[in-house]
DNA sequence: AAATACTTTCAAAATATTTTGAAAGTTCAA
DNA sequence: TTGAACTTTCAAAATATTTTGAAAGTATTT
């Protein structure tokens, strides 16, 4: 397998998974290009590379730095708009926990908050019942929120500390 | 809020989170629905309370089954099938992080493992960045695999842990 | 100020996914 | 074996999502 080869398998493989993370697969193809890719691409670049309209790649990268996992670069002296992906994995695993739960996770807490507001006889069976298994909803649904918490505040400090050491 | 308004309220708010974890809306809502029945539900029923057709009811609750989230339960002396969510939110969660892992992250990981056997000269910095990319990637992948195994095979002793101290 | 080099937008077209419903299939009782 | 009660299938229709590309917008140079 050459270097071109295994990168296109790559961007297939990323693209399709990325359809069962919530994400379109033109974008996840977007992302692996820019993360197999040693320099940073411009727009006409990566249309040429995974062959899609100009208009298509300019969402796709706007949505990939509201994700923020790839940042736009500007080169002295160029007019044109780079791209490139962090390319610490760890760092990209992190920031896509923190969104999902930002965009997901909370506001599914939000909606549960709510529905246990229901006014109604306590002692009906049907109620006592639906509160109970809001209430575990909501359980759950804080406690992974929690538990990410904890691991995003861990690496986001961890990375801290490994930056702070370089000035040491 | 009445409590059918509040299981309206949840129906649409699972529903509509379905889409963003990779669920179709209709799956997710029927999902809901189960889950807050506090009896099991026929097909028809289940086409009445989400006016959804026959064969989008079948559809979606056999998915649901494949996903081990909903069980077929038979009455005696009745013809119909009925259909019962896990009531459970933990052993729901497991059980999602379960099939997930096998659907989503396998095969991310055996995509990597083709693409690592990339045959090319090591002294190429690109690919010498490539294949540490790939590496990275795989490192990652191979993580969140081994931690969820873990927190799921920790649930399912601690599980089997409470059965059996039903017996002591 | 005008031309140039780019980026962004968005309505329409293309594509993909979901839903329908009627027909085919299955199971069971008589 | 037939017919009634139910479940499953699947091609066509409906719907939702993604993509295109040309026009509008913006910034920079001349």
């Amino acid at each position: 397998m050459t270097l071109d080869e295994a990168k296109q398998h790559l961007i297939q493989a990323w693209g399709t998974l990325g359809s069962s993370w919530g994400v379109s697969r033109t974008m996840a193809q977007v992302h692996a290009l820019l993360l197999v890719s040693p320099v940073a691409m411009t727009t006409e670049d990566i249309m040429e590379a995974l062959q899609i309209s100009r208009g298509n790649v300019n969402m796709n990268v706007r949505d990939l730095i509201d994700w923020g996992i790839v940042r736009k670069v500007l080169k002295p002296g160029e007019r044109k708009e780079f791209f490139e992906a962090e390319k610490d994995v760890w760092k990209v695993g992190m920031q896509v926990a923190k969104e999902r739960k930002k965009r997901e996770l909370e506001p599914l807490i939000r909606a549960l908050e709510q529905v246990s507001t229901i006014e109604a006889d306590i002692t009906d069976p049907d109620v006592k019942q639906f509160a109970e298994t809001v209430e575990n909803l909501k359980k759950f649904a804080n406690n992974t929120n929690n538990t990410l918490e904890t691991i995003i505040k861990a690496e986001e400090n961890f990375f801290w500390a490994s930056f702070f050491k370089l000035f040491k």
